[in-house]
DNA sequence: GTCTATAAGAAGATAGAC
DNA sequence: GTCTATCTTCTTATAGAC
């Protein structure tokens, strides 16, 4: 890895622990192996290094579907995956990932520093949302949807079905990121949800 | 309200909206009114403000449960009120415990203050899932549990029951603490969210 | 591209008069 | 308790040699 790309690295690094205004380019630098002067030839002040994070991330989140064995733009593609899926399938899809959210280093380091930030402008708060409320809806509400047409699940408002297989994830992972100790606590309440998703909505109850 | 007690608020207001790295004792001093060095008179250092702020705040919550005619800490007198409740009488109960919540100054600050500095320290970490997982959930679920008991609502897993009433409110929350144009598109999905609640748990079905 | 030296300014905190 | 003046330290950023 080159050192302009090092430094974003290791600035994502630090500002998800710290926030941004809790991190120092002399920080940033002694992590990467230089002094902070030289930090300046690869961008062009502190602000830069942040917005570089933010921009790199379109990109990198295209990968991160993929890593799921999921298109991940394409539900309909997607959805001949849970075709024939019994409870337990789901469960482990479900925990799957769960664990690739709550693991993957750069997914983690990316929601974390958001968290930090969110607050600081109208675009930060727009990408935190799109990112963790309306895409993930957007897209589970598609694949759900589809169950429904293929009568695998029951309901008649999806995004509200939606909202209650998203949202008790969404929130187990926040815990998780403010206290990893409580990872084996969050995944069984995961696996107890997705099985009680299921008998709710399942075609069977 | 005294200078001392004028430094917390204005503080609070500044640390929700900026966070704490980003405030500085002059910007709090210009706001109650005084200059940066009288607020030394008051409170040791910047640090011993925030502090004062967290250690405010229980007994500040014990007044948020009071303030919605719910004893907020004895799920069985509570559970009363919920005894011979309609379909619109809960949603109208979630809405305006939402509506509480969302707007009530002192709990919007704290908890946008809180959302910020999460990841400090564990302490900060614990106060954060205390008082929005971890305290919620355990009401809530005496609260409901309650309900199940009196065969208003049907399931075999309160807990889990708790978390599907509350995850999608916690995150509906903090889209608004986060993007306050949302509102009502918020509150429409909370009503709709209650309203399938009560569809999948509630004994008629 | 990396370094040393340093400028420029910001921010927290103290001293001491009133 | 509040003020003005000031200290000290930290932090970003630049200049210019190699």
């Amino acid at each position: 890895m080159n050192t302009k790309q090092r430094i974003l690295d290791e600035a994502l690094t630090l500002f998800s622990e710290k926030g941004y205004a809790n991190v120092f380019v002399n920080d940033i630098a002694e992590r990467v192996g230089i002094k902070a002067p030289s930090l300046y030839k690869h961008y062009k002040n502190k602000q830069a290094i942040f917005d570089a994070i933010i921009d790199e991330m379109s990109s990198k989140f295209e990968q991160q579907a993929q890593a799921l064995s999921i298109n991940g733009t394409d539900p309909a593609a997607d959805a001949e995956v849970y075709r024939s899926m019994d409870e337990d399938h789901l469960i482990k899809l479900g925990n799957d990932l769960f664990a690739y959210f709550l693991h993957d280093s750069y997914t983690k380091r990316f929601r974390k520093m958001l968290t930090l930030e969110q607050f600081k402008d109208k675009d930060l708060a727009k990408v935190y949302s799109e990112q963790y409320f309306d895409r993930p809806l957007s897209y589970q509400g598609m694949l759900l949807g589809l169950l429904v047409s293929q009568g695998l699940l029951v309901t008649d408002n999806v995004p509200i079905m939606t909202l209650h297989f998203y949202a008790p994830i969404y929130m187990l992972l926040t815990v998780c990121d403010r206290e990893p100790d409580r990872e084996k606590e969050a995944l069984k309440l995961i696996e107890e949800h997705i099985r009680q998703f299921d008998k709710l909505y399942g075609r069977d109850y």
